[in-house]
DNA sequence: TTCCACAACTTGTATATACAAGTTGGATGC
DNA sequence: GCATCCAACTTGTATATACAAGTTGTGGAA
């Protein structure tokens, strides 16, 4: 009675499988044939799982090799930070997150940006704030508000990866599917630019997201400011 | 030998149609198993096209109904510009478009942001330049390049419907695949505070895009430059 | 009239099969 | 040794078919 989909099963076996390491970022996934017999399926149904992942961006495919692994979420996941200036142009540092606060429950605001659903304000909320670093320096504030729904010990456990999304793909089968994204130019408020080692009122960018999931009617918000002096944001 | 795949036929005689106009948003496409017959092929084939153009954004599709038209091109077509302020949240104006510069072929730039292939730089450039307003305000300066590859006609044509991107659909078969973009604050310059009628040094939104199409090395690239004080932008 | 069941549609999933076309490595011939 | 060809792999496309499951209108029972 209503079982999931088998290549819906298929494609979460696989992508768990990609996330965990047991296929590395390189390798290539077994052919088609093979898994269609591993998973006791067709090959059109593990087709139809690869081409999710591909979607998903997890790996590549091509005609006469394969499926590559790559791993590399497109802008659903994290924004990219390129190198703006000449010498780094469209170069990606290394980019180290440090958390100002660990997920903690807390009320939802009323005057939350987006709309929330009775269930999500009822449900409560889960914050976290970070900062990501490049070569010791600021880039970005992110302030990341999720609704408490059958979240079970998400604030006691680690994140998976350091990654909000891979922890709640890997621990609460939760994938981000849509993103909605708005922009602005702002001014730096005076905490904000200490955050980012700024100027008060240098102009900041500022990104806020909502982000839709596989489960129905949770949704991730964030509030991202960036240091756009050196670096863009990739989305 | 060689011919293009029948799905890839279907998915861009369709998409036409929807661009065109033969399929109104709102409307409900002919069902997977009446177009297979149309186009003597079969609803796998079909089914591929018709997934294609979901993810494009072309139309929705729900089990038991059909494959609804909505023509809401995610950001690759034009950025679109929403309101930000209590009054306005979300609401998107009525935008007008006035020509600084209509499309004139020029040289590109030594320092050009993109790299540029050797084809495109031998072709030299279009350029063309607008401002986006909003009830009589400027809101956006957006200054756009591309290469002068096989457009016949295009510096004295007429844009259609005032659009550069139904303009090289309907007159030169070209469609913008994907999009690449990166966000910046800046401070506004003196040149552009005036045209976006702002002072000096207030932050404003810079959107640099690099537009991939279908014409194998043809792109279009665009510099965007936004007074975000009242408005988002989504992309 | 109102309600309910069902037929007739829609898209979603799955199987089985076939051939096309890109990639690779090894056998063969020189 | 070296180039060439080819067999054996890979994914891409296509056909044919079947049933599951969501949607809607119709027609009959209460």
């Amino acid at each position: 009675m209503s079982e999931i989909a088998r290549y819906l099963q298929v494609q979460k076996d696989l992508r768990r499988s990609i996330i965990d390491g047991v296929f590395e970022v390189g390798d290539y996934l077994p052919s088609e044939n093979e898994l269609s017999s591993q998973y006791g399926t067709t090959r059109m149904t593990v087709r139809n799982a690869l081409k999710n992942l591909e979607a998903e961006g997890l790996i590549d495919r091509k005609k006469g090799k394969g499926s590559l692994v790559k791993l590399k979420r497109k802008s659903i996941e994290l924004l990219s930070i390129k190198g703006f200036t000449e010498i780094m142009k469209g170069k990606e540092g290394k980019i180290d997150t440090v958390f100002l606060r660990k997920p903690e429950r807390i009320q939802w605001d009323d005057d939350f940006y987006w709309d929330l659903s009775d269930e999500e304000r009822e449900a409560g909320c889960i914050h976290l704030s970070r900062i990501r670093m490049m070569e010791g320096s600021p880039i970005m504030v992110e302030q990341t508000f999720l609704s408490n729904l059958d979240l079970k010990g998400f604030c006691n456990a680690p994140l998976v990866n350091q990654s909000l999304f891979d922890t709640l793909i890997v621990n609460h089968d939760i994938e981000m599917t849509q993103v909605v994204q708005k922009f602005r130019a702002i001014s730096a408020s005076s905490k904000l630019a200490k955050s980012l080692n700024l100027n008060e009122k240098h102009p900041v960018l500022e990104i806020i997201r909502k982000l839709k999931t596989t489960r129905p009617g949770f949704y991730v918000y964030s509030f991202s400011y960036c240091n756009t002096n050196d670096f863009t944001i990739e989305a």
